[in-house]
RNA sequence: GCGGGUGUGGUGAAAUUGGUAGACACGCAGGAUUUAGGAUCCUGUGCUUCGGCGUGUGGGUUCGAGUCCCUCCACCCGCACCA
């Protein structure tokens, strides 16, 4: 092809080696005197080569990460590989690879194609978090959370993923009771497994969430909030009749304690089978019975709240602390045994739920708060539970008080009698972290022979996966590592006994919940992050990724950061102080994914249309925050623009350093308008606009070139090099031969965006238009500072004839923009 | 049901504090150049019965509303038997 044509695979031939030789943004170590910005994109997870969302994030950010240097900051800019996982474990079983091999090899693919992507990473700090020079800070966290008491073990229900074989946080089973994963039904098992005491943090991450309010998405601050579910209300000790036994129950509504008439209990509790055991035979097996019935059923059956509820009687009774009514013991599976204490007192009259049962059990209703109401309201009768506010009855001391009081009063009563108090409780659970599969961080514990757990030593540390030769990794419900004698088999560090190791292996969250401390001191081997380097980058400015992590991986950073915080490694406790959630990439408005087969390749885009105009098109679609139909895009219409600034830069005539003071004054403002702008518009993400505002400047210096000024002419100059700068935040590689053609030596990724002359951004004429009763009438080229007096005069003379028999009631002038004339008839 | 969000041309979308709705593109139409063009350049393009009408619906505040307030509708997302 001719060299004046723009050809986007020779341009991208010509920097891309010039680039990977150079390194412009690599970030050295030690101090430098401007100041700084850490943006960080997610990092990937090398399933297979890039694809369309990874071009969408790795743009996203880049612009971000390219803008505060042409702002002058020094910018922090890395990436690596979130490299453990199952996936690479289930290649391993199905195509008989090494995982380690898989995984290496495929991010070696996707660096490959990264780098061809031209985004401005630090190319000098990538980790992979299946590294053992990773993993090992990622034993070092563990530790330190053990010896916090944060990390414990324990015997409890837990979600199992019955196709991979191994447990999963809640946070890893979607709302309809499947993995996240594999897809499969989660089913519950009862296993010990290790955890992270994340409830100890849930009120701070409640908290905190206030202080990242306009800088995070509402929606993920919003999903954060319901996650964690904090209620307030209180705890109420009922003692169980003939029994030394108490039963706490949490409640939101303890004003409503009079109006309790049952009490249920989760049939999959330790209470429930404990209160059974001392009833009759025939009570018992019923029990026993239902349980089982209860257990058959899957997550999704048993969330249907439509569903009629179930129960049985459990053959004992509870004492009401307030009254001293005996109540009956039942036990019902819409009471869950892991929230709150697994048992409820039940208010029918007030609560829909237990009114529902209440009903189909024939269990007595009692109304407690007198709901003012044109309609006759009786729940029984009714069958509608009342939840508003009104004067208390049947309550005792309560009766008369309205809701809150009452609930205030009770409280106090119960704390003054020692039969409760005021409590709060959280949907969050402990974070399980164990993992019961191969590719993963080895737990970093020891099992004496007495069952004791033993910190591995610090100096031992890391506890290096084993070979996997001979190893069988498929699922089988224990971790493979318990099969790799030679690994699991230690002497015991206190006295050299025999000894195992903890077989299962971390939680990947874990791996990404501190990464990006890692990134600033990536290859330090004494430490998992240097605390002076931290001081300086972290927290990091700018997170961009898709929101697909609204909860678990930012929960768990959040987490990490708060416990690293106490600990005095950090002297900040939240970790992304912004983020940008980009939508994702669709096609003909649906997901792509391999089954329907409506995939668009990101290496065949490439490919056709260059690297640039992807990216200018992810930016060019719309808000970065909404989903792009790639059907609904024209990748060639961003290829036209960059081939048209381009030529626009080879058109300049005129020599390096022409002043531009000197040049057309029209073109200048236009440039200058530019420059006043680019920072509030990339600051609110609005890529979009910044890429048009680049097209009118470019159209207009085409303009300028052919008909106006001509190509010798200072400010076509001046405006080139702007659309060079400014375009490098979309087009690295058109930039950089922009650059280069009007003459300047590389980088342009590493200019300064000239300060825009005030002076400039003052237009000579305005257009002031003249309404009549709101409606746009005339419009007149006036002077910005023209008076009020002045502007009233030529906007009444402009529209005199429209006036004609009219009668003028007022006249708002608003120099030097706008007249509205307000008339009669 | 609860919470969050979004509704603007044929399409993707713009629109500081209420002050010219539709910037910039895509698409389409026409023209120039050309052997040709899916290249490049130029022009036009919300609807219209040419009076006007137009930012999901209906109301309100205001000299003036895409923007503020209320009502309703539609769609998307999250949570949901959480006591």
């Amino acid at each position: 092809m001719d060299e004046n044509e723009y050809d986007f695979r020779r341009v991208e031939a010509k920097w891309a080696p010039v680039w990977e030789s150079e390194r412009p943004f690599d970030v050295p170590d030690g101090d430098d005197p401007r100041p700084h910005k850490y943006i960080l994109d997610m990092f990937p997870y090398p399933s297979g080569d890039l694809h369309m969302g990874h071009a969408e994030v790795y743009a996203l950010g880049d612009v971000l990460a390219r803008y505060w240097r042409l702002r002058g900051y020094q910018v922090l800019h890395p990436i690596g590989w979130d490299s453990f996982g199952l996936p690479a474990e289930n290649a391993a079983i199905k195509r008989g690879v090494n995982p380690r091999d898989w995984t290496y090899e495929n991010i070696a693919q996707q660096r490959a194609s990264m780098k061809r992507y031209a985004a401005s990473f630090d190319w000098s700090r990538v980790l992979h978090t299946s590294d053992p020079e990773y993993y090992k800070w990622n034993q070092w966290l563990f530790l330190e959370l053990y010896k916090k008491g944060l990390a414990y073990r324990k015997d409890s229900w837990v979600n199992w993923d019955p196709v991979d074989q191994t447990v999963l946080a809640n946070e890893q089973v979607l709302p309809d009771g499947t993995s996240e994963r594999s897809g499969a039904t989660v089913v519950k098992k009862k296993l010990t497994q290790w955890y992270f005491r994340i409830t100890d943090y849930a009120d701070r991450l409640l908290a905190d969430l206030d202080r990242l309010e306009g800088a995070w998405p509402a929606k993920v601050l919003t999903m954060q909030r319901n996650w964690i579910g904090r209620s307030r209300g209180a705890e109420v000790v009922f003692a169980v009749d003939g029994s030394d036994r108490t039963v706490p129950v949490f409640t939101t509504r303890p004003d409503t304690l009079y109006g309790a008439t049952f009490m249920v209990v989760a049939p999959d509790s330790d209470l429930a089978s404990e209160l059974v055991a001392e009833a009759d035979p025939a009570v018992r097996m019923a029990f026993v019975a239902y349980l089982e019935e209860v257990q058959k059923k899957t997550e999704i059956e048993r969330q249907d709240a439509t569903r009629e509820k179930t129960g049985v009687f459990l053959g004992c009774f509870a004492i009401n602390p307030v009254n001293g009514e005996r109540v009956p013991i039942w036990s019902a599976d819409y009471v869950l045994a892991d929230y709150g204490s697994g048992a409820i007192m039940a208010v029918p009259a007030h609560d829909q739920r237990d009114l529902d049962f209440a009903l189909k059990y024939d269990l007595p209703v009692r109304v407690v708060v007198d709901v003012p109401s044109d309609e006759p309201n009786d729940p029984a009768v009714t069958l509608v539970a009342t939840t508003g506010d009104g004067p208390h009855i049947n309550s005792g001391p309560l009766d008369g008080l309205r809701k809150a009081d009452a609930i205030a009063a009770m409280v106090e009563v119960l704390e003054k009698d020692g039969t409760g108090k005021g409590a709060t409780t959280y949907r969050l659970r402990d974070w399980l972290i164990s993992r019961q599969r191969f590719w993963g961080t080895p737990i970093p514990i020891i099992h004496g022979a007495d069952g004791e757990e033993i910190p591995v030593p610090a100096d031992q540390l890391p506890v290096l996966l084993p070979p996997t030769e001979g190893l069988d990794l498929r699922p089988k419900g224990s971790s493979p590592l318990g099969a790799a004698d030679d690994w699991v088999n230690v002497p015991d560090p206190r006295d050299g006994s025999p000894a195992k190791r903890d077989a299962d292996t971390m939680d990947t969250f874990v791996d990404s919940s501190w990464y990006f401390l890692r990134f600033l001191s990536p290859r330090d081997d004494t430490r998992a992050f240097d605390v002076e380097a931290v001081k300086k980058w972290a927290p990091v400015d700018q997170y961009v990724g898709g929101v697909e992590h609204a909860i678990l991986h930012l929960l768990y950073a959040r987490f990490i950061t708060k416990v690293l915080f106490d600990l005095g490694y950090l002297d900040f406790d939240e970790p992304f102080t912004a983020l940008l959630n980009q939508g994702m990439v669709i096609l003909d408005g649906a997901k792509m994914s391999k089954s329907k087969g409506n995939i668009v390749f990101f290496g065949e885009e490439l490919d056709n249309f260059g690297v640039d105009a992807v990216r200018v098109t992810m930016a060019f679609a719309g808000p970065p925050e909404d989903d792009i139909d790639w059907a609904e895009v024209s990748v060639t219409g961003s290829h036209k623009f960059i081939a048209r600034a381009w030529r626009m830069a080879q058109d300049v005539t005129s020599d390096v350093g022409a002043d531009a003071s000197t040049g057309a004054a029209g073109l200048r403002r236009f440039t200058h308008k530019f420059l006043a702008d680019v920072g509030g518009l990339v600051e609110s993400y609005k890529f979009n606009v910044v890429i048009a505002r680049l097209m009118d400047l470019v159209n207009h210096v085409r303009k300028e070139i052919d008909s106006g000024v001509g190509p010798a002419d200072p400010a076509v100059r001046e405006a080139a090099e702007v659309v060079s700068m400014g375009l490098s935040m979309f087009a690295p590689h058109a930039a950089e031969d922009m650059w280069s053609l009007l003459g300047h030596e590389p980088f342009v990724g590493l200019q300064e965006f000239p300060v825009a002359d005030a002076r400039l951004l003052v237009e000579d004429t305005i257009v002031a238009v003249v309404q009549i009763n709101g409606k746009v009438k005339e419009r007149l080229d006036v002077s910005p500072d023209i008076s009020e007096a002045e502007l009233s005069e030529r906007a009444l003379a402009a529209v005199s004839g429209a006036l004609q028999g009219k009668t003028i009631r007022t006249t708002i002038v608003r120099p030097p923009k706008l007249v509205n004339i307000v008339v009669a008839d």
